[in-house]
DNA sequence: GTTGCAAACGATAACGATTCTCAATATAGA
DNA sequence: TCTATATTGAGAATCGTTATCGTTTGCAAC
């Protein structure tokens, strides 16, 4: 249950939080901005300050529930953290998002840092490209 | 000399634009934000406006003589566009910015990319840790 | 070397995203 | 149920960045 995981997280179950969380799991694009989620509750009947929206996403990260992405697009995005880790490739004609992960890349990395003197404890790679989803190839003009 | 490089890259020759790409070539640090540029040009008795160091910044990444950087730490930062590519370690606890390149993992990348279905036409990967320099490690507290 | 005019400048207003403030309200434990 | 404390929502404030606009400059034709 929802209530359970903001427990866990040492949250108190509050209604804009259960909201929000419910949210992030059962919506169909799993990165989204704080305006994105605001809108979305708003058009669901559920009005939340866009303040607390963005309260709520900064203690659930801090709390693990989830993770913030700084795409080249500008806005920060969020997404819930299930699953294993995770990169992404950001179609730069429609915006689709999609994950992937690579063994070599990951393992590569941690090479590099090593090398370089470094104590790892996080990475960011995006790819950038035209994906070929049919929707995208359309809009081309 | 700067001023050929600003003729070539098809931009008018002004005073602004010469201390501007004169800084950025000569600065110890490669990587800067916009207020820092500002901020050393003022320093160095040369007042520009803010504006025009954002516009300035604009049109010579447009003209392809810088790239522009989102580390987490979330400002932009620039940094002229010589040599070849590279990526990015910074050290979040000094804020030590150094370069790599990889063969494999700029490989793997492309795979990814082809595999996915995208025309992959740009990526930003940056490693965030500690890093070992004794500037850093005596600052550890 | 002047002149003319588009381009660029600087100051400052405006902007979008995010954070802060504070009075009102809801949560969780006694 | 009662109380102490955390959270909320509305809006102000902040931060980095961009737009506006009157003035100045670069530069090419004279
Ligand atoms: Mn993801
Ligand atoms: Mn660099
Ligand atoms: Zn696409
Ligand atoms: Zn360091």
């Amino acid at each position: 249950m929802d209530s359970d995981e903001l427990r866990n997280a040492g949250l108190k179950v509050t209604t804009p939080r259960l909201k929000i969380l419910t949210l992030l799991e059962n919506a169909t694009e799993r990165h989204m901005t704080a305006e994105t989620i605001y809108r979305l509750l708003a058009e669901g009947g559920e009005v939340i300050g866009l303040a607390t929206v963005y309260r709520a996403l900064a203690q659930f990260e801090a709390a693990g529930l989830i993770t913030r992405h700084h795409f080249d697009s500008g806005q920060t995005v969020y997404e819930l953290e299930r699953g294993p880790h995770h990169d992404h490739i950001v179609c730069i004609r429609c915006g689709r998002v999609e994950e992937f992960y690579d063994k070599v890349i990951e393992e590569r990395q941690r090479e590099i840092a090593a090398s370089l003197g470094y104590k790892l404890s996080d990475h960011a790679l995006t790819l950038y490209g035209e994906c070929n989803s049919p929707d995208c190839l359309a809009g081309k003009g």
